[in-house]
DNA sequence: AGTCAACTGTTGCATACGCAAGCTTCTCTG
DNA sequence: CAGAGAAGCTTGCGTATGCAACAGTTGACT
């Protein structure tokens, strides 16, 4: 049973260093980058990526801190509602995701395609879709 | 692709969660505690251990720490080379193991039940052997 | 209106981990 | 056989994260 956690992990492991050594983000943080672009607005409540990143609320207040000090995301408020504020992708943001988008796809590709072909690729993503209902792959407007 | 991803890591975080609940043990902790059980004189190198469980030698250092700390394991030396030094499971550790394995595979068992038959589920374990294997012998980028 | 539970977000503390540097020991080469 | 370099392991430091506690806000129920 210990294939499942390997593989998780060395996936992981393999995707995170290339993007934190090209790019200096974390994975967590082209997830966001990538959400945001799909979001109405560009923007989301904290919460809502909380859940969708699989993050604990504080883990994502600190991911965003860290997002905001280089740019990438700012604050917003909410007039309907005083405790929400949510996180909106800035213009450099965007920039950044179309920027590392590309090499990520390429990674993960390259990785997976060195083992499977076509149909067996198929065949993973149709069992894991049935695992978590995540958003299709490609940066918003 | 970014649902590979996701999904590994909704099913880690959940059987981590209760992995650490029910037993106060980490996943990498519960592999090393297999991998010691299965290996001749229940005894390890570090540096393979390393390996096994995919985590730098640092962290096999401290993880190995708090299991001695706790019991589980034991250091050995290596009289033929003085820069080894194997981790070796004790009683204790082969006790909790046995405690632990049993609700660790069900607790697989049923979640990956509530969304898989028996042959997708091995589709599955064989795909997902074959991305543990690939990353891990890979020559370095 | 008043109260209280639920929700959103942040902060203090603890933890697990990686990387770089260092130490010791081994091995290989000239 | 001496020195260089590799191998195994540990340590110092930085970082990403979770949990628990907290504060502010909202809404629901009396």
């Amino acid at each position: 049973m210990g294939q499942l956690i390997g593989a998780h992990s060395a996936l992981t492991q393999e995707l995170s260093a290339q993007l934190v050594e090209q790019h200096g983000l974390t994975m967590s943080e082209v997830e966001v980058l990538l959400l945001l672009s799909r979001a109405p607005e560009h923007s989301m409540r904290r919460i809502d990526l909380s859940r969708d990143v699989r993050l604990s609320p504080s883990g994502v207040t600190r991911m965003l801190d860290r997002m905001e000090a280089t740019g990438l995301v700012e604050k917003g408020a909410c007039k309907q509602d005083a405790r929400v504020s949510y996180a909106v992708l800035t213009e450099a943001g965007m920039s950044k995701l179309q920027e590392v988008w590309p090499d990520h796809v390429a990674a993960i590709e390259r990785l997976l395609g060195e083992r499977f072909d076509a149909r067996e690729l198929n065949e993973l993503k149709e069992l894991l879709n049935r695992v978590a209902d995540q958003v299709e792959c490609e940066p918003g407007s």
